[in-house]
DNA sequence: AGCACGCCGACT
DNA sequence: GTCGGCGTGCTC
C-alpha cells in the first residue's frame, strides 16, 4: 500500500524503535533513572525521573510522575543508570507509581506512532486514544468558595477594592456557586484566561476560597474476598463449624466469602474464627468488572456453508496459516451469512492460541452479534470493549486483553488498538460504516486506517466485510492484490426483497397530501392483516425538520448555533425532556417550550416541515388506530440497555411496526420482518457532500437488507420525489458496483478520495472576526508553503455557529501518490496564534461539510 | 496547564 | 524605588 510505505519511516517511528531496543538490563547497585514523555503538550522532549527502589519499571510502562507541582501521566521509553540532564540545577524528581505495566509489543507502539504521525496529533494525546479512560489522567485543581470566612457586609465593602483580576474571578465564582464540589481551575481559565492566576491568589490571600488537589482518580482493580479450604472438618470442630466447612466443600474448596455467608447462613466471625484455627484461608482474588454479559445460553454450533461461504473461507483459513497480512474484501449481500465465515475463520485462530480482533461500527446496536459469538466460543473466550462501558469495566476488560490469553474482542473504533499481544485475525465488519472514523477528539483516525497497518504490522489477515463497501475498500481492491470475496445469495437462495419505487410527486397529483404513498398503506394494511412486522425507515428524528409561522413565515431558531430548532412532541419517554411540546436544537441541545403563538407577528398558526419519526408515528396512528409500534431513534434509545429491550420487544412480536432512524439499518437480523418503507429517500440525496451518491445508496441497500429475511419474502417500498437518481436506480436494481463505478470517476474527475487525498483544518471561536481573521492567515500561510497542494478556503463551515463558536474551515486536496507534508496539529496552533481561536485538524476527512 | 521570572510603565 | 500587569519559557 502506497500511503504505508510512505509514511512508515518517519523519523519519530526510528527513534521509539531504537528506543525498544534499549531495553538493557543494568543489574544496578546504583540508582536508576527512567525517561518519559509525559502528558503535556509542549513537551516533546523526553524528561527523566528517577526510579525508587521499591518500584520496578519496565519500558513501555505506564507511568504517574509529578511534574511542577502537579502529577501526570508518562510513557517509559528508556532506562538507564545515569542521568542524561547535564544541568546540575534541575533536581531529578522520582516516579510516583506504576499505573500500568504493559509489555506492549514492538508492533503496537509502531501502530501508535504510525497513527500519531498520520493524522498530526501530538503522539501523548494518540496514546491516550489508545489507553482506557482516565488511566492517564492529571491531578488538577479545585476551587471552593469557604462560605464560611466570609462576614457579609465585609465582603460587601471590600469586594469594591479587590483587584480587578481578583473580582473578575470572584464574580465567576459567585455565578457558579451553586456547585459544591467547587469549580476546576481549568475551567475559570477557559473563560477567564490570564486574569485567573493573579485573581485567585488575592482571594487565598482574603482565605475567601480554598483550593483543593484532586489527584488522578485512575481506575483501579476491584478486589473481592475468596474463601480457601486448607484442611477436611474434623472431630475437633462444632458441629456448625463442620457444616460450613462441608458446604465450602461442595463448593470445591474455593468461594467466594459472600456467597459461603450466604449459603451457609453465616457471618464473618464464623469464617474467621475457621481461620484462624487453620481450616481455611481468607485471600483476595481480583474481580473483573466486564460489561455486557451474554444473554444466551444455548451453545450455537458451526453450521454447513454453502458453496460461496465456503470458498471465502478457505481463502481466509490460508491466509491464516501462512500468517499473511492478507486483506480481503467480503462482499456478502445482507442475508449472506458473513458472520457465519467471521466465526469460522476465528475458530482455528483460537485453537492455536491466538487471538482474533473483532471491529463493528456500533456494539449497542448489534446485541445479537456478540450474543452469537459468545455462544459459538463461550463467554470466557470473548469480551467486548466499546465506549458505553463503565471506566472500570474498560480497565478491566483492557487488562483482560493485555493478558495475552488467546480470546475474541468484540468492539467498535476504539477497539482497533486492543493490546492483544498475540493477534491471528482482524476483522472488520461493515467496513462502510461511518462510525469507524472519529471526528471528536484528535486524532480524527479512521479504524479501517489503522487496521490496515495493524494488519502489515502484525503479519495478520484482515478480513473487510460489507454488504455495500466503500469507494475506499473497491478501489484499493482493484490497485492492491487483496483478494476479492463475493457472496451474492442469501443463506438457503432466499430472493432479495423486490425494491418498489413511488414518486411522491405522483401522490400529490392525485390528491394523496399523506407523507405515506397509498402504495405504502395499502402494504401496512395488508402487512397488519397478515400478522407479520415491518419496518419503516425515517432520515430524521424528531417531529420535523423546522417550524414556521404560516402568516410570516418566522422560523424559530438556536440563539447559539445557525440551525433552525427541530419539534418535539410532548410523548416522550425519556425523563429529562419538557412535558410539552418543545423546539430542540440537535446540535448543541438547546431546548425551548414550543410558543403559543409567532414571537413575531402573533399568529398562533404553525406549519411543520419534513417529517420525521415523531410525525411519521402521529400519522400511523391515524390511520391505522390500533398498530402497535415502536419508535427507535437516538431520542428513545439514550441508554445502552434501551436497545436491546425495544429490538426483543419487536422480536416477540409485541410491536407490528418499528418506526426509526440510521440506527435501523446496522445488522438488524429479525426474520420476522417482511415489510421496509422508506418515507423519504430525498434526505439522504440532497445533501451537498461529495460522498451523499455513496452513502445514499449504502443506507437504503442496508434498510432494503432488513426485509424479507425468514421463511416469507420481503418487500420493499421507497418513495422519493427524485425516483431518476442514479443512486435510487441503483439500489433498485440492486446494481451498487456499477454506481459505485461511475462514483469513482467523478471522483476522479475532481480528484476525491479514493482517487486524491484531502485534509480538513477546522477553526472556531467564540470571535467571529478572530476566526476569520486566523483562518484567512492560515489559509495564505498554507498556499505560500504549498507546492503539491490545492489549499481551498478558508471558507466559513455549512452551519457557521455551533454552540456559540463561529467555524472556519481550510481544506487541502492533493494527489494520491503525494506525500503529505501538512503542519501537525501544534505547528497549526503555533500559527494561529490567537488563543481565543481553536484548531482541529483531520486527514482523510469523511465529509467535507 | 500552571507557575516563576523578568520586563515595562505608573505611582507611593 | 516599588508594585502590578503582561508576555515568555520551563516543567526531569
Amino acid at each position: 500500500m502506497a500511503i504505508f510505505e510512505l509514511w512508515y519511516n518517519t523519523p519519530t517511528l526510528e527513534k521509539i524503535s531504537e528506543n525498544m531496543e534499549l531495553f538493557d538490563l543494568i543489574d544496578g547497585n546504583n540508582e536508576r533513572f527512567v525517561n518519559v514523555i509525559v502528558d503535556c503538550i509542549g513537551i516533546d522532549d523526553l524528561l527523566t525521573y528517577r526510579i525508587p527502589e521499591d518500584i520496578d519499571i519496565q519500558i513501555g510502562d505506564i507511568l504517574s510522575v509529578p511534574l511542577g507541582n502537579r502529577q501526570v501521566g508518562a510513557i517509559a521509553l528508556q532506562i538507564c543508570d545515569t542521568t542524561q540532564v547535564t544541568d546540575t540545577t534541575t533536581e531529578i524528581k522520582s516516579v510516583i507509581a506504576v499505573v500500568s505495566s504493559g509489555i506492549f509489543p514492538k508492533t503496537y507502539w509502531e501502530m501508535l506512532t504510525l497513527t500519531a504521525d498520520y493524522y498530526r496529533t501530538p503522539l501523548m494525546q494518540t496514546i491516550k486514544t489508545a489507553l482506557p479512560p482516565k488511566l492517564l489522567d492529571q491531578s488538577h485543581y479545585r476551587i471552593k468558595v469557604k462560605r464560611e470566612n466570609i462576614i457579609p457586609e465585609k465582603q460587601e465593602r471590600e469586594s469594591y477594592k479587590l483587584p480587578k483580576a481578583a473580582q473578575m474571578v470572584w464574580e465567576f465564582l459567585q455565578e457558579h456557586q451553586d456547585n459544591s464540589k467547587g469549580i476546576s481551575r481549568r475551567y475559570i481559565y477557559q473563560k477567564l484566561g490570564r486574569y485567573t492566576s493573579s485573581g485567585l491568589k488575592e482571594l487565598q490571600k482574603l482565605a475567601w476560597i480554598e483550593t483543593i488537589l484532586e489527584l488522578p482518580n485512575r481506575p483501579k482493580p476491584k478486589y473481592e474476598d475468596i474463601v480457601i479450604l486448607l484442611k477436611a472438618p474434623d472431630s475437633e470442630l462444632t458441629e456448625r463449624q463442620i457444616e460450613v466447612l462441608t458446604i465450602l466443600q461442595h463448593q470445591g474448596g474455593e468461594c467466594l466469602k459472600t456467597q459461603l455467608y450466604k449459603l451457609a447462613k453465616t457471618t464473618s466471625s464464623m469464617v474467621q474464627n475457621l481461620a484462624d484455627k487453620g481450616y481455611l484461608v481468607i485471600s483476595k482474588q481480583e474481580s473483573l468488572r466486564l460489561g455486557g454479559k451474554s444473554h444466551t445460553v444455548t451453545r450455537d454450533r458451526p453450521k454447513d456453508l454453502n458453496a460461496n461461504q465456503d470458498a471465502a473461507l478457505q481463502q481466509i483459513l490460508k491466509a491464516i496459516a501462512d500468517c499473511h497480512a492478507t486483506h480481503f474484501l467480503l462482499h456478502g449481500v445482507t442475508g449472506s451469512g458473513k458472520t457465519e465465515v467471521y466465526l469460522q475463520a476465528i475458530a482455528p485462530v483460537l485453537e492455536s492460541g491466538k487471538s482474533a480482533l473483532v471491529l463493528v461500527p456500533e456494539i449497542g446496536l448489534t446485541p445479537q452479534l456478540t450474543d452469537r459469538f459468545r455462544a459459538r466460543f463461550g463467554d470466557a473466550k470473548v469480551s467486548v470493549y466499546h465506549s458505553q462501558l463503565s471506566d472500570g469495566e474498560r480497565f478491566d476488560t483492557w487488562r483482560l486483553m493485555l493478558a495475552g490469553e488467546a480470546q475474541v474482542v468484540i468492539g467498535t473504533r476504539s477497539a482497533v488498538f486492543a493490546p492483544l499481544s498475540n493477534l491471528g485475525l482482524i476483522v472488520m465488519d461493515e467496513e462502510h460504516d461511518p462510525s469507524f472514523k472519529q471526528d471528536r477528539p484528535q486524532p480524527c483516525y479512521h479504524a479501517r486506517t489503522i487496521a490496515i497497518w495493524r494488519s502489515q504490522l502484525e503479519n495478520v489477515p484482515l478480513i473487510l466485510g460489507s454488504a455495500t463497501p466503500s469507494a475506499e475498500t473497491l478501489f484499493a481492491q482493484k490497485e492492491n492484490n487483496s483478494i476479492y470475496l463475493e457472496m451474492p445469495n442469501r443463506i438457503g437462495n432466499k430472493p432479495m426483497p423486490p425494491i418498489e419505487i413511488v414518486d411522491m410527486r405522483d401522490e400529490f397529483k392525485a390528491g394523496n397530501y399523506s407523507i405515506l404513498s397509498r402504495k405504502l398503506q395499502e402494504a401496512i394494511a395488508e402487512m397488519l392483516e397478515n400478522k407479520k412486522q415491518g419496518i419503516l425507515f425515517i432520515h430524521r428524528r424528531g417531529y420535523s425538520t423546522f417550524v414556521s409561522c404560516r402568516s410570516c413565515g418566522y422560523v424559530a431558531e438556536c440563539p447559539n448555533c445557525d440551525v433552525s430548532l427541530s419539534y418535539h412532541d410532548p410523548i416522550n419517554p425519556t425523563a429529562h425532556q419538557p412535558k410539552s411540546a418543545h423546539l430542540r436544537c440537535h446540535y448543541c441541545n438547546y431546548t425551548q417550550i414550543q410558543p403559543k403563538s409567532c414571537p413575531q407577528c402573533g399568529s398562533p398558526y404553525f406549519k411543520h416541515f419534513g417529517s420525521g419519526t415523531q410525525k411519521v408515528e402521529q400519522e400511523l396512528a391515524k390511520l391505522f388506530p390500533n398498530i402497535r409500534l415502536i419508535r427507535f431513534d437516538s431520542d428513545t434509545t439514550q441508554n445502552k440497555d434501551r436497545h436491546r429491550l425495544l429490538i426483543d420487544q419487536f422480536r416477540s412480536g409485541e410491536s407490528d411496526l418499528l418506526v426509526g432512524t440510521q440506527m435501523l439499518t446496522k445488522g438488524l437480523d429479525i426474520p420476522q420482518v417482511t415489510l421496509v418503507g422508506v418515507v423519504s429517500a430525498d434526505g439522504l440525496l440532497n445533501f451537498s457532500d461529495y460522498r451523499a451518491g455513496e452513502r445514499a445508496a449504502q443506507t437504503l441497500l442496508q434498510v432494503a437488507g432488513r426485509a424479507g429475511r425468514g421463511e416469507e419474502e420481503g418487500r420493499v417500498i421507497m418513495q422519493t420525489y427524485t425516483p431518476e437518481h442514479p443512486a435510487i436506480q441503483a439500489v433498485q436494481q440492486y446494481r451498487l458496483d456499477e454506481f459505485m463505478q461511475t462514483e469513482l470517476a467523478m471522483r476522479e474527475a475532481l480528484s476525491y478520495p479514493p482517487k486524491g487525498q484531502m485534509v480538513l483544518i477546522h477553526l472556531s471561536s467564540e470571535q467571529e472576526q478572530a476566526v476569520e481573521k486566523s483562518a484567512e492567515e492560515l489559509a495564505s500561510y498554507l498556499r505560500q508553503l504549498a507546492n503539491n497542494w490545492d489549499v481551498l478556503g478558508a471558507t466559513p463551515a455549512a452551519i457557521t455557529k455551533v454552540s456559540n463558536r463561529y467555524r472556519w474551515q481550510i481544506l487541502l486536496k492533493f494527489a494520491p501518490e503525494v506525500l503529505p507534508d501538512v503542519p501537525s496539529l501544534e505547528e497549526l496552533r503555533m500559527l494561529v496564534n490567537s488563543k481565543a481561536v481553536r484548531v482541529a485538524i483531520d486527514v482523510d476527512p469523511l465529509t467535507i461539510l
